[in-house]
DNA sequence: AATGGGACCTGCGCGC
DNA sequence: TGCGCGCAGGTCCCAT
């Protein structure tokens, strides 16, 4: 479920609302979910502790606690934070200071926690791209230049960018007017620089209006996000395009659906 | 290096 | 109404 702009909203709401809250009591309805330490020790061990600080890296949330470890939570494709929670259907409920409770809710169990010592080390993290805003469009032409990949799944390699996933990248190609089947190594100089700004500006575009709520995905108020309404692709298959009137086209691509028109998309 | 398939899970909507 | 199939905002692992 969860992209760059849904898991940066969930940060963003997560530090006005838990930020520097105590960590109460940790109860567990689900132990699949929890992936280290074991489901007893991480219950044991977070209990006591203060939430002092939380980033986003990719898709994957941190919460720097008051030991000195991380709490990484990864919302794969159904996970959820909701707060306050109802304690009830969660995979796992933090009880804080004041009483409420901050639930995991997560259907399909993809979804990944860790209480770890040090989150710039995991294996996940270590193999991650740039954040998309700290990306130079230098470094972004270079970068495309070596790559034969189809571009759509390579914007989708969190190796190569971190944050993008199947939605985001169709609608960036979209605006961009670029083809997903187009090996990266192929755009222009032109292209290049239109891509590099479509991604920043629907990823922040998308923050602004606090991510898409498709099916699952709710912000941390259980309010949906708002970005749907904006989407000019995704999800569409035979609608009119926006831009020109035709169908917008559905193909796969390492598995995974793919939205663009083929006369806008060059 | 690139690409395709399957695996991990649950639940929804669709066609029959 | 019921059943089987395909599909879903992610990632990992193995095969070619």
């Amino acid at each position: 479920m969860p992209e760059l702009p849904e898991v940066e909203t969930i940060k963003r709401d997560l530090t006005k609302m838990i930020l520097g809250k105590k960590i109460t009591e940790v109860r567990v309805n689900n132990p699949m979910v929890i992936r280290e330490p074991s489901p007893a020790a991480f219950k044991r061990s977070l209990e006591g502790l203060t939430i002092k600080n939380i980033l986003r890296r990719g898709k994957l949330l941190i919460l720097e606690l008051s030991n000195g470890q991380a709490l990484t939570i990864h919302l794969k494709m159904t996970g959820q934070l909701v707060y306050p929670g109802k304690a009830k259907n969660s995979r796992v409920a933090f009880h804080l200071t004041g009483g409420k409770v901050l639930d995991f809710n997560d259907q399909r169990l993809f979804g990944e926690l860790r209480l770890i010592s040090d989150w710039k080390k995991l294996k996940f993290v270590q193999g991650l791209g740039p954040e998309p805003f700290d990306l130079t469009l230098a470094d972004f032409k270079d970068m495309l230049s070596k790559k034969k990949t189809k571009i759509k799944p390579l914007l989708m390699d969190q190796g190569f960018v971190a944050g993008i996933g199947n939605l985001y990248a169709s609608e960036i190609l979209f605006r961009a007017k670029i083809n997903p089947e187009r090996p990266g190594q192929s755009l222009a100089g032109k292209e290049k620089e239109t891509l590099y700004r479509e991604i920043k500006e629907v990823l922040s575009s998308a923050i602004k209006h606090g991510g898409s709520s498709i099916d699952d995905y709710v912000r941390l108020s259980g309010k949906r996000g708002d970005y749907v309404r904006f989407h000019q692709v995704y999800g569409r298959e035979g609608k009119p395009c926006v831009t020109c009137g035709g169908p917008v086209k559905k193909i796969t691509q390492g598995g995974r659906g793919t939205y663009f028109c083929l006369k806008c998309q060059r």
